[in-house]
DNA sequence: TGTGTTCTCGTAAACGTTTACGGCAAAACG
DNA sequence: CGTTTTGCCGTAAACGTTTACGAGAACACA
């Protein structure tokens, strides 16, 4: 419908004109812009010139029908559900780094938008159903995902930023050791004398929040310390889950000392909430990150907090995926491979 | 390439298998399934169950090489350079709307990500060439515009977030009065009694830094103040921008009462050059955001500023952009739609 | 009954590529 | 010189759709 304007304009060049410019065959004219052998050398080079002289590119309509592969990774990417506002920076430099690898194999990304709530089921459906793209990469994996088991079942090329028990653990995917720096968190803080810490997390089906209240738990009771119920609380994860939650714990009748956020945003919403209630944080109260970002160093005080390496993660995720993708893999074939990274201690002023 | 591995599975049919399955012909199905009218009510019926019943939906690349379009609309998303870590949590609401509103006439939006530093240009020609898309949107323009020449240079359907002066204005646009709101926050603080008013922009380049420093200007003309040069600071769009530059205007012999900042990035870094040279924020000197988000409402203090209605203008840009494709029009036909709106002004505690 | 209209559907071409196949000429080989 | 190989290229089919066109059947009308 749309392109009914755009006809013939100087763009819309297609192999057929670029091979009667040069007055041979549309066959050697695509076998000279995909390298094949079998084309003279001088030809090809004519042909170069001249694709780049008209501005010819493959139509990628044409092309994709015919390799029946579009050449493409899609990300799904969703604002979350009561996050009026501000989304998901954390995405920007993982979606760099994965773009980065994907272009040194030719692959596009396209990031595919969802609306807020739909939890992505749908508008995955349609990517997949309508082959938009031929693998795509997944976030916010939760304990059970029915994403992930949608593309097992139907047999589509994927991978996770983050783990999922779905799936049957089958499924390639690069995750951040949240249970390490939950537990590792804890450590420091017992270290510095606190008895009393609390967990402010988001709900327990997004893997990443499951997985560090388990290593919070275990590395309490390493220590002897009993885990009290009243010191955990789960709040949406942005300024407002935090700035809401926050009061909750404070109130508990022996309030906490300490207290761990699962990433800045909460733990922005949460530190401001301390300030109204006349309680300095990094001075009053030890405050910790899980997921920081290089947003924390500005706070005042600036946080304490386990940085991910976002861009390598990216880069690292594209390789994951395209070595679990047989045509994509190297000669020893294709494999599942699935990596957890550390986090990164950024030692700040906050605890 | 890729898709060599999924051959022959459930999800894979195509309209043939639909056919056969119905004992009807490829081309009635496919007018049943368009909603035309010339196919029996039964029969669609029909068609539509069997669909449903097989998991088929028409192959994109299929349809997009026939219909001559894709169907999906591309926004260029690019991370800036130098900017390591923090992106542009700034464009996920507007992203929002654009794809919701973008849907509702069937269309799929895709954001394609470019790498940090080259600008758009390459990757635009490569959308644009291969016709990956129909239109699209671009952000973050400049004053002068590559990306804009070259798209009405092509004639290629596209609306912008943002003004610029090239293209000779016959663009569909969608833009935020910063030059209204630079001028609102000077009249603001000299009904404070500010006289020393700085400002900490972006590089002129980028066309909202250019509206924000001409709206301070002529706001500080008319109340007879002096524009004085060193209180006038550029740096990175980012937090680190706005913490190494802040220092800066400072230092100068007579140093401001108050800064107004470009966004809330720039402000966040610069409170926390202030914090650390003694100066309080909202106590010593009265800070004012231009673009302003709901993170600026967590800071302490929380911050006064400019708020753009995100979510909306991404709906509004969308139907901007499609009342310029002809076939996307109403009935009174394809226009090009301006428009320019509001901040609005949300007082905190930080002047 | 003959003619015209309407409804419904099948046929086939077309969109822009890629690629299997075959053919021709030149080169290589005996 | 005859045969085989090699290098290079053109032909045509195929990918999965949509749609112009035409045909047959049913129906209406005179």
């Amino acid at each position: 419908m749309i392109a009914k304007q755009g006809e013939n304009r100087p763009l819309a060049s297609s192999i057929h004109d670029l091979a009667r410019h040069l007055n041979i065959s549309i066959g050697t004219v695509s076998r000279a812009l995909n390298g094949r052998a079998d084309v003279n050398a001088d030809t090809r080079q004519r042909v170069l010139d001249a694709a780049a002289k008209l501005n010819y590119s493959p139509n990628q309509s044409g092309r994709s029908l015919r390799r029946g592969a579009t050449q493409s990774i899609a990300f799904m990417l969703q604002p979350h559900p009561g996050d009026q506002q501000y989304g998901e920076p954390f995405f920007i430099p993982f979606l760099t780094g994965l773009q980065a690898k994907l272009a040194e194999s030719g692959l596009d990304l396209i990031v595919v938008m969802g609306a807020p709530g739909d939890y992505q089921q749908e508008r995955l459906r349609r990517v997949v159903e309508t082959r938009r793209a031929d693998a795509v990469v997944l976030a916010y994996t939760r304990r059970e995902d029915e994403r992930i088991d949608y593309l097992t079942r139907v047999g589509f090329p994927f991978a996770t930023l983050g783990r999922s028990r779905s799936g049957g653990k089958t499924h390639p995917s690069l995750d951040l050791d949240f249970e390490k720096a939950g537990a590792d968190a804890v450590d420091r803080l017992v270290a510095r004398g606190h008895r009393r810490i609390a967990a402010i997390r988001p709900s327990l089906n997004l893997n990443f929040g499951y997985l560090f209240l388990a290593g919070y738990r275990k590395a309490l009771r390493r220590h002897g310390i009993e885990v009290d119920p009243g010191l955990i609380a789960k709040g949406f994860i942005n300024e407002a889950g935090g700035n809401a939650v926050t009061p909750q714990v404070m109130r508990s009748k022996d309030p906490p000392t300490a207290i761990i956020f699962n990433n800045d945003a909460m733990a922005l919403g949460g530190c401001k909430a301390l300030a109204e209630m006349g309680i300095k944080p990094g001075h009053d109260i030890a405050v910790i990150v899980i997921v920081e970002t290089p947003l924390c160093r500005y706070f005042s005080p600036a946080l304490t907090g386990f940085r991910p390496s976002l861009e390598p993660m990216g880069r690292r995720l594209a390789e994951i995926l395209l070595a679990s993708i047989p045509a994509f893999a190297g000669p020893d074939g294709a494999r599942i491979i699935r990596e957890v990274w550390p986090l990164e201690l950024i030692a700040r002023d906050s605890d």
